[in-house]
DNA sequence: TATGAATGAGCCTTCATTCAT
DNA sequence: AATGAATGAAGGCTCATTCAT
């Protein structure tokens, strides 16, 4: 079921037709959200008859689903984590390359952050494919943001205080994305490019970075 | 346009079918996002006729600006600012306040909340209503932490400076509205109770002073 | 749910539209069966719009179980059973009078036959009434044949004997039912007329009778 | 048109393909009429693609045309008459020979009632394949029927009364088999062994028997 | 001969809105 | 001021059929 391809798929791959129908789905579910989004429009954006999505995908809640599968693994092999970095680095450059890789997959003007688009609509109005969501991507980057926290505060640190640094920490990044018509009405500019995502990365590496030198500080001034 | 009140209202105020109505509207609206809301699911739970949104309110537009009004006077009624606190406390007290209050708004299990939804489904998938509510809700917020963010400085900052900072602090905010489903997932917990509420204003509220005082000092470092 | 009328039906019995529909849905449905019946043609035939079935009947299925009830309560308006003979008369009268009604309400050229026809194609294609129908009416009515049969006996007989006899009758008379095209192709003619109904009747009643108290007699002669 | 055999058939009887697809559309089409059948469904029974339904007999009414005619053929092959009973026996014999055949190609548990079950399902509700049924199929039993019942008259009858008769013979078979639910909450069985069938053969024909012969003996009093 | 893909018509249903009272 | 009824547009989906290989 989480296989794409026609009904009888012979694990052949998405023909040039599905690829079609998933690119403007993709786009139009990012957009517009499930509910909004109809198959019509997507068929007529893909250039296919309306019936090809039940036909190659079973329906719109599948065609969903796929869609999130693809733009997931887009997402990921457009904006790829430095997995040298994260083997070899410190902590602090971990921290960054997380933050940063985040940052490049909300902030794409394309389709890197149509995952981020579709995903900060299923925080909002879940579908029935949100606790896939959560358990196959939430949960993961609060896991690495915890073990990574931890390594900051350079001792064991309750998981009360990793759960809080780590929402602090990825609010601001997603906060960013929610914040596009904020910034354009603040800074009168329509997207970022890459070396201004640069400098938002590196502001909320910083950001994140002192906040947490600080409180491993003040610990140990309490002599814990 | 923006005057509630039937046809031939004489501004003597929303009659009791009104306030039903734009009760029961905000609680779906709230839960369920503008497009699968239904006029008639509003109209069941306020137990009035299918027409009289369209009577009262001319529509399901009208209604949901309606209750994008009304719910925002009812968070600030029931969330206010410390106003007294804003007048003579010292940045840091004023950004405690502030990440208190909005916290509260954004985290109440019941009415409170409602506003902070509402907005919430709006960063997301915007309405018609949205360029208003960026104009009479964001920008005073991002104006009032900009000049308290200032103050923290100590000294003239860049505005781009305040900004960053601004939504490093409304992320944090934001997100742990967000975190929901993910904070029931690590926590184990449904909601936060009023004890909670402040613990986590008062970890946003250090988490973003730290970083802001040791963003100041820096500077003073560099000489700047 | 068994209740016609609106939504929020306040027992005034149905309106002229709700009438309309079921009129032309039982027409439409007794000849040309639930999967083939659509919506938009009874809507065309009762001079409603399409949403008018959903908005009154909550669907096809439902609008069918209305069909099914109204037109049930037809059939016995239009021909009863003659309960004063049933009361009083002799086995014999009571097999001709159930004989001479159910074959009326096969074979009458109108609304009073939509029923069987109705009933037919349930037999054969059964959805999801079928149960009902079964429980409400087939078997009240071999309940009724086998206590004739019994007083045609003239004694206890086993439920298989009762059973197969009672097929045996109605047999005969529901078969008269489809034989309408063999009867077209023997005898040439498109119908019956009331005169003809009861010389069928007629026939039936003494082909079942002659059987039965011949089977009596044999089982006297078997000293049994 | 009645010829089997894809578009360059060249008489050499079904490939095995079409023998497939015949053999899973005769089970479906028995079972679910045939609006209810889908292509697919048959195609996916008989492990053959979509298009081979069109490909091999032009359509779906074509197929089930063939499906007719084939199973037809099958019903006679497995239940055939005791033609030798028919040239030799008496009157009562070759009632009773009727009688046994025709419930036992209604009765058949698998495929040899398939065709009733398919002329059950065209009596009520019929396609356009109707007319060729009642010709080739109805008409020379009925035609059987009533010489046989002139003879057991023992004298000439009219067309009327023969007429008559025999609905009332083949009717009573006739619902046997659509008596299967009504037997089922009569008898709590599901359906009829060998042996059954030959009793209700026995009660139908003794049943007939009776009737006829108290009938004929009637008609000798009335000095006709 | 056979197949997977593609098509377009049509169906049931939902929904916001309007109508008539 | 309020209501139940009615409307038409649109949506998702199914299905027999046709296309291209």
């Amino acid at each position: 079921m989480l296989q794409t391809g026609g009904p009888d798929s012979h694990d052949e791959g998405p023909s040039d037709t599905q690829r079609r129908i998933i690119e403007a789905a993709g786009e139009i579910f990012a957009d517009s959200g499930y509910r909004y989004t109809t198959i019509r429009a997507i068929c007529r954006q893909a250039g296919v008859n309306v019936a090809a999505v039940n036909y190659h995908f079973g329906g719109k809640k599948n065609l969903y689903l796929a869609v999130l599968r693809y733009s997931r693994f887009k997402a990921m092999e457009e904006h790829p984590f430095d997995l040298e970095d994260f083997a070899t680095g410190t902590p602090e450059s971990r921290l960054h390359a997380f933050i940063r890789t985040l940052l490049a997959r909300v902030l794409d003007k394309g389709v890197g952050s149509r995952f981020a688009r579709l995903m900060a609509k299923e925080l909002i109005q879940p579908t029935s494919a949100f606790d896939q969501i959560i358990r196959e991507i939430i949960n993961p980057s609060f896991a690495f943001l915890s073990v990574t926290i931890e390594q900051l505060f350079k001792k064991a640190v309750s998981r009360e205080r990793t759960g809080l640094c780590s929402i602090s920490i990825v609010g601001q990044i997603f906060y960013f994305y929610l914040s596009t018509p904020v910034i354009r009405a603040l800074f009168h500019k329509e997207s970022f490019d890459a070396e201004e995502i640069e400098a938002v990365a590196e502001h909320i590496t910083r950001f994140s970075l002192y906040a947490i030198e600080r409180m491993a500080a003040e610990d140990e001034g309490d002599g814990r």
